[in-house]
DNA sequence: GTCTATACGAAGATAGAC
DNA sequence: GTCTATCTTCGTATAGAC
């Protein structure tokens, strides 16, 4: 197994224990064992866990600029494409119900943690939020184009947390169609 | 010091070190040196950590019981009960940026634990929830009552998520002022 | 590049003196 | 009811053999 795999094994899997079990919650030796790895050699690839969260943030930010392109390159209009961002509230459903949305909870962790990583995680929001204000200036609200960002972010930021703890699909499915009828109301009048 | 006053000492303690680090993250001595005890008479005390989140989610449903039964005294109608409950994220502005929702950000890392005190936890979301559905009720939409319920604590919820991140308190105030617009919107037609 | 062995400190928890 | 001392386990991290 090449360095450069194993590294990525290493990574793939703490993304996963941090987004459900939680970066504190998470040793060592959980990731060594779901890699496979003895945890002395574990130390070759990474040297501290703050490394680790480095590298999974990376990731993930990488990770996203391409779903939102592909969102962007698929959408053929830009209510299409945030319609694709309130989707994912549908697509990840099953894992939001258990363990909440993966952005906002490890933001949420690692500033109570005063982490020196919690800036690096909130680019994570970011990315989203610039990304969506373009497709509100697109739609033709320049002008207010990251409230209405912001406002949405935190609509999805909010079913996640109580699907998260009433565990409600209709729940869900309910607050998406509200979403989506609010962003058909955002359109403005020709 | 009398036993009780020292156990509601540790719980106070306790309480505001889970809220601002997390529980996972808030080891006994921590507690013990905030409250100016030896570990070893922490132990007189309490006997297991989740012992003591037991008592912090106990008393944090009470208090919540009074601040409701406050609201619903103080406010003269139902809308301007529910609007107690929106001006919290004002009232709190400070807190939330810094550590997020006391409540959301607890039931998060608890779900994660797959902790045996999450639907505790989840208690103090149902005392919200009933409340404010009693609310709404008596502001004459009894049938979707608890629809609306959820709806204006996910807004809190993402309000609360958000604000963390961003550390933005105009963003709060302007979704503040669209969930008191939204709530105008919701009394039914004479 | 992977392993075993091990050091070291922090955290949960207990025993027993005062 | 509070203390010190101690035990154990776990988590981070290192050294050195293969």
């Amino acid at each position: 197994m090449s360095a450069a795999q194993t590294r990525q094994h290493i990574v793939e899997a703490a993304d996963r224990l941090f987004y459900e079990r939680g970066f504190e919650a998470t040793s060592f030796a959980d990731i060594a064992v779901e890699v496979k790895l003895s945890r002395g050699n574990f130390y070759y690839h990474f040297k501290t866990k703050d490394e680790i969260l480095g590298a999974v943030i990376s990731v993930r930010l990488e990770k996203t600029r391409e779903m939102l392109n592909v969102w962007a390159a698929e959408g053929r209009e830009p209510g299409e494409r945030i319609r694709s961002f309130i989707q994912m509230l549908i697509m990840n459903r099953a894992k939001i119900m258990l363990y909440g949305c993966p952005v906002g909870t490890l933001c949420s962790e690692l500033a109570k943690l005063d982490h020196v990583a919690k800036d690096d995680a909130g680019k994570l929001f970011t990315l989203f939020r610039d990304w969506l204000a373009s497709q509100f200036s697109a739609l033709g609200r320049k002008k207010d184009a990251d409230n209405l960002a912001m406002h949405i972010l935190m609509r999805s930021q909010g079913v996640a947390s109580l699907a998260t703890v009433f565990r409600d699909e209709a729940f869900i499915r309910r607050e998406v169609d509200d979403m989506t009828a609010w962003l058909e109301a955002q359109r403005p009048a020709n």
